[in-house]
DNA sequence: CGCCGTCTTGCGTAAACCCGCAGCTTGTTG
DNA sequence: CAACAAGCTGCGGGTTTACGCAAGACGGCG
């Protein structure tokens, strides 16, 4: 059996492969690969590898390194090992999870043998696990209560790239009134009207550009997730 | 002598603490602190402890955290130790050094042989190291090309709060017209106006949601100034 | 089939935004 | 002091947003 390792950090790099060796005895050959790029290569390599994936990181992040590995052999199990549990990572890795791939999601905050748990349950007995705390946020994202709709998240991200209604039509297929009822629906469930709609209006926000700032705050986005979200921009741009 | 290490991931905590037991032989004791709010306590109790600082932490970031403490202690020598040289928090650090003060900031990509340099240089000889990387950004934005004014960083934040022109206009106490020309030099030096302007155009951007992303992916903002900045919003909204 | 809720679309309006033009106030420089 | 660059401000107008109102379209359900 063979795990390779991709991540960012050395010091967690060597960590884990540590635990790797003692979660796993019967793995003999652990291989490492220092960003997402070459752990892509190292996976057409290797290709009964399982995998223990860092989702931050710099050259090329974990949710894109996955998606072609997956892309290529769906069947590959892969451990998302992050440091947060920010809604827009776990809804980015749920939308390339392919059907029935076994897959984890651990913190890092998680003890050593939470994860070492977590390696010996996906690798040798091929079950999803899910982080409590990831798991609660799936849930919550994907119950309507509270949480966002993929068309209420798609048009999130179109505002967020700066788009303009009629862009956003375009792209979408949509009149442009409907983006518009669109935009409507994110501003309420974001709760945009805060903080002075009660008393005197002075205060007011463009709820266009409040609406990105609260999702950011809130981690319904984040620098990765606007990341992949630009690059399908310029590739839809570039089609045309 | 006394150094205190604030940082959030045990791995590099433990680390750092390596690190300064074998570069400061003279130094007796080393604490810990596992996030900013208890990096300010335990600075608080320990007047005369040197600090080695990481800057992003889930609970209280490094940048807030030197802030309170430099208030109470200018004199204070504060190593910063990233992972990132986003131009964001390159900009919140300097914001807030005082005049005089020692500090560094290294990478954590930097070698073994480079933090101990730092180390000793700081907290022994009283010098500012700044990581090589690090300071060309500095140099960069304080230099008038391809930077940003500290006036157009500051509309930046405030749109990227999501604030309306007249809000911004009365919490800088400027005109309205004023706020729309600081606008225009904004959307000028964040080039918004790519792609499209010169064929048709159809897939024009929403300028002011755009400049925030494009800021974002620059790395003119990132999370950590966005919190501080909605912050200080608040502070001031609730002081009328 | 008829009723109902959700989603889409068009029309119309008030507000906000983007920006060219031009007059003023400053600080700087020869 | 004159000249000039840089920033602030008001005016005016074209475009984009935000959103109420109301007329279809579609799917589920008794």
């Amino acid at each position: 059996m063979k795990v390779l390792i991709v991540e960012d950090d050395p010091l967690h790099r060597s960590y884990l492969h540590e635990a790797v060796n003692a979660a796993l005895p019967e793995c003999d050959t652990v291989i490492e690969a220092e960003n997402g790029t070459v752990g892509e290569k190292l996976a057409r390599d290797h290709k009964s590898a399982h995998i223990v994936m860092d989702l931050q990181m710099a050259n090329r992040n974990g949710i894109e390194a996955a998606r072609t590995i997956w892309k290529e052999r769906p069947e590959t199990r892969i451990l998302f090992w992050s440091n947060y549990s920010d809604e827009a990572y776990v809804r980015g890795v749920s939308r390339i999870v392919p059907d029935g791939a076994a897959y984890g999601y651990v913190l890092k905050s998680a003890s050593d043998e939470r994860l070492k748990l977590a390696l010996r349950s996906i690798f040798i007995e091929s079950q999803c696990v899910i982080d409590r705390e990831v798991r609660g946020l799936q849930q919550k994202s994907l119950g309507q209560t509270n949480g966002f709709t993929d068309s209420e998240y798609e048009i999130l991200v179109d505002i967020a790239l700066g788009l303009t209604d009629r862009a956003i039509a375009k792209r979408r297929g949509l009149s442009l009134r409907s983006v518009q009822n669109r935009l409507q629906q994110l501003y309420d469930k974001l709760d945009v009207y805060q903080s002075g709609g009660d008393d005197h209006e002075d205060g007011r926000f463009n709820l266009r550009a409040r609406a990105v700032t609260v999702a950011f705050l809130r981690k319904l986005l984040n620098y990765s997730a606007l990341e992949r979200a630009e690059a399908e921009l310029q590739e839809w741009l570039d089609g045309k």
